[in-house]
Order: structure tokens, then C-alpha cells, then sequence
DNA sequence: TGCAGAAATTGGTTGGACCATTGGACCACT
DNA sequence: AGTGGTCCAATGGTCCAACCAATTTCTGCA
């Protein structure tokens, strides 16, 4: 007998049971990220579970980010959801440290290169003239602010994620460039901190224009190279700084 | 003005007291994971609060895995925590597609190369013993159950990303190994699926021990390799079927 | 000694109450 | 018209007391 012709019966799964409510509410409804979901209460009265399970199931929802409580206002909507949605909550031990640090940067060269790559090899022309486009607007803000460019750099890499065609680099690369980043709005006191990385962003342009996955993906490595980098010099004059 | 001079001020924060005097706890106790903690109604009592909020402060742990519910036996502790930890939730939607699952393998195959090499370069000999140990289990594993042997490889897997020193690596991948397997229990009727991939396990192990970083990041790439030629032929048969 | 059933423990749910904050309506004064 | 003050209803946050459901532990009988 086939196990799966007998699943076993769900008892308990209200909070879940009233996520999956709200689910197909927010779908129904259309509602966009920013508008405001119905009161508890009334969820509560809808759905006929009481208001706490409803404030269980939000409460979910509220941890990965999905919605803001706002107290006296209301819940409002942060993100799109759907039916099969994956949540991957990843916690990151660790302070601001030295090896945190370099840990997002091992996850980032390992999906940079590979999304280099893959973004080399399904490229469209159209593609490719966008993430010139946002090159040159990188480049250029890089030489009028005198290397503050950094909005702009990310914008050029975001647009080889999309380009790869496979929406989870963006999602995981943002998470490690937010982390990093959050960790490190003055880096470490290295006042050109980003400047080496800069020629290696026409480079990785270059092999995407030309086609060349395996040329974008020693390229993509070379920059995290640079960032790495950085980041050892960086803490090696923090280490120097501390011992005065 | 510094529109930062004036920060929005923090009246309340019940449950965030109650998460943070939990890490004191934990840490005070020394509980390892896997330890229980104390139940709800002792926590309400000792910390002066209800119970309704200890339960949203827990809620909020269970969502982000550190711990886990089980009713009738307690709460139990899944993962380490430490006071500066952080959070970061992602969500994506994914669908039980081909695409959906080849994407999860894309990453894999970054991921999953770079922590081979990376093990290669850090594992002690304690390191390299432990490894082989589940080596030898899994291939013991897959004779007698005749390549039924999904839990043994997965360890053997985990096994190499924990000696990668990077607990992110763990991470990620355990949420894309998840959502793969999510859609794929039986998968799409590949008998043998996962046989390819068996005698590279081995040959990712032999490069570790000769702490051989790029030979490990080229047998890893052969072992995905294989798993998404699985994936591909299921899906071609898939289609086939389909159109009968 | 072994084991079935009772009892205690523990998380899950309910309903109702009150508090704190919010945002809009209304008003008095300038 | 604009400014500030007051009030009030709506909404999320917290609390309490009880009961339900799953699990564990204990107990007493065979």
C-alpha cells in the first residue's frame, strides 16, 4: 500500500491553518506590500479561531519579515507572499568580528563567480546592454565622488543576478551584502576600502558581453580577491590600532 | 538638521525583554542544544510576564529554528544563541517546477564546490577521521539498502560543510537541500536517482584527506552534475508521460 | 516483573478583559 | 487659514483563568 494514500490527519495546525487563510486572503484581495491587513479581531472572527492563535500566526509572519505590527495603526503588508513560499532563516552567530566578516565573503565568492557565469552563458543582448547601462552609470559616479559609489556598484551587481536567470542569487548575495555591510558602514578605517575591486567590474562586463562564463568567473573572483583583500588590511590596522 | 539626532524613542518591548533574558539564561545554564528549557508557565512566573507573552517570544525563536515545541514534553533548544546574534530571514517563493528545482541545484553547485575546497584546506586530522566516518557509514549504508541511503549521504554532506569552518554554508545549503526534497520524496520516478552521484563521495573524501582544495571543488561540481542529470532525465520522462 | 491505565506535566487554544498607542474629528484661539 | 488642545474610537500589546491535546511519569494489578 502506498503510504502516501493515507496522510496522516492534522489535529493541530491552527496558526498554520490561519497563515494559509491569510495566504489565499492577500492573493483574493491582491493586496500589495504597504497595504494594511484586516484587524486581529476580525480575522479572529472570520476565521472563528481566537484572537491569540491569530496573534501566534502573525506573530510568524512578523519574524521572517513579512509584515509590520504597528500598534494603534494596524498590520500592514512588507512583502508579496505566495502559497509555496520557502522561509530560510539564517542566523548568523557572531559580531562584527574578523571571521563574520570574511564568512559572508566566502558565501558571496562562491555564488558571485557562479552567477557570473551563468549570467555569461544566458546573457540576452538587451541584457547585456542593461548591465553596460548600469556600468557606466557606476563608473561614472565612481569618478565624479571620488570612489563613493557604492549604490551604484550594487546596482550593477544586482543586475547579473537577475540576468542569471535564477532569482535565489540575488536573494542570499543581498542578505550577505546586507549583513556585511550593516557591520561595516566605516570600514575599518581603510579610507579607499573598494577602490581595488574597481577595474574588475568592466573586466566582468567584458567576458558577459563576450560570452565567456568561464573569463566572467575568474573575473568575479578576482573582485571578491580585492575585497578580501581589503578587509585582511583592514583588520590587521585595527589589530595594529588596538595594541597602542 | 541630522535627521539622525532625533531616533524614534523605545517604550515597549516586552517579548524582545523576554528573548533577551532567555539568552541570558541559556548562556547562564550552559544549555547545549538539544537540552530542554523551562517550561512556559515557569518562565512567565520567574520573569513576571504572562504567558501569552513568554508564547510570542518563543514563537518568534521557533520561526527563526532555534528551538523547537514539542506539546506535552517541553521546549527544546535546536541551536546555539548568543546575545549579538542576527537574524535574517528569507523568503522566497518557489514552485515544485523543474526550473524551481534545478535552481536550488545551481546554488548547491556553488556552495556545495566551495566548501569541498575549503575543507580541503582547513580539516585537522581529527577533521578528516570524522568524515571518513561517515563515509564508510554511508557506503555501508547504500549496499545493504541497495542505494537507499538519503540520510547517511546527507550527513556526510553536513559532515564536510561543518569542517568548512563557515556555519553559512550549512545553512543555505540545508535550506536549498529542503526544498528540493520538499517536491521530489519519490523523485519524478527515477528509480535510481542519486546512484551517479555515489562514487564521487569517495573521491570528494580522498581529495580532503590530501588536503587537495582544487581536486575537492572539481569532484564536488562532478557530483551535482550528476544530481541534475537525474533531475533532467525525470523531468524529460515526466514530460513524456505526460503527453500519453 | 511487565504492562495497561490513571495521573501529572506541558504546549495549544479559547474567550474575555484591560492597557497603550495611534489617528482622526472636533473645537477654541490666534 | 492655521495652530494647538482635547476627546474618542480603533488597533495592537498584555494579562488572566480556564480547558484541550499530546506526552511523560507513576501506579497498581496480573
Amino acid at each position: 500500500m502506498d503510504q502516501n494514500s493515507l496522510p496522516p490527519i492534522q489535529t493541530t495546525a491552527r496558526d498554520d491553518a490561519v497563515l494559509k487563510a491569510l495566504v489565499g486572503f492577500v492573493r483574493a484581495e491582491a493586496l500589495q506590500p504597504g497595504e494594511r491587513l484586516p484587524t486581529e479581531r476580525i480575522l479572529a472572527e472570520r476565521l472563528k479561531v481566537s484572537r491569540n492563535t491569530v496573534r501566534e500566526a502573525l506573530t510568524r509572519w512578523e519574524g521572517l519579515g513579512l509584515v509590520e505590527r504597528r500598534q494603534g495603526s494596524g498590520t500592514y503588508l512588507k512583502a508579496a507572499v505566495s502559497p509555496d513560499m520557502l522561509h530560510m532563516p539564517l542566523t548568523f552567530a557572531g559580531g562584527n568580528d574578523f571571521t563574520s566578516l570574511m564568512q559572508t565573503l566566502e558565501i558571496r565568492r562562491a555564488l558571485e563567480a557562479e552567477a557570473a557565469a551563468l549570467c555569461a552563458e544566458r546573457a540576452s543582448p538587451a541584457d547585456v546592454a542593461e548591465i553596460e547601462r548600469k556600468l557606466d552609470i557606476m563608473e561614472q559616479a565612481f569618478r565624479t565622488r571620488d570612489g563613493m559609489s557604492s549604490e551604484e556598484d550594487w546596482e550593477f551587481h544586482q543586475a547579473i543576478y537577475r540576468v542569471s536567470g535564477n532569482p535565489l542569487f540575488e536573494q542570499i548575495i543581498a542578505a550577505m551584502h546586507e549583513l556585511f555591510h550593516r557591520f561595516w558602514e566605516h570600514p575599518l578605517g581603510v579610507r579607499d576600502f573598494g577602490h581595488a575591486s574597481f577595474p574588475y567590474h568592466r573586466t566582468i562586463y567584458e567576458c558577459i558581453a563576450a560570452r565567456d562564463p568561464q573569463g566572467a568567473r575568474a573575473e568575479a573572483l578576482k573582485l571578491i580577491a580585492t575585497v578580501e583583500d581589503d578587509l585582511k588590511r583592514g583588520a590587521a590596522k585595527l589589530k595594529l590600532s588596538s595594541q597602542t
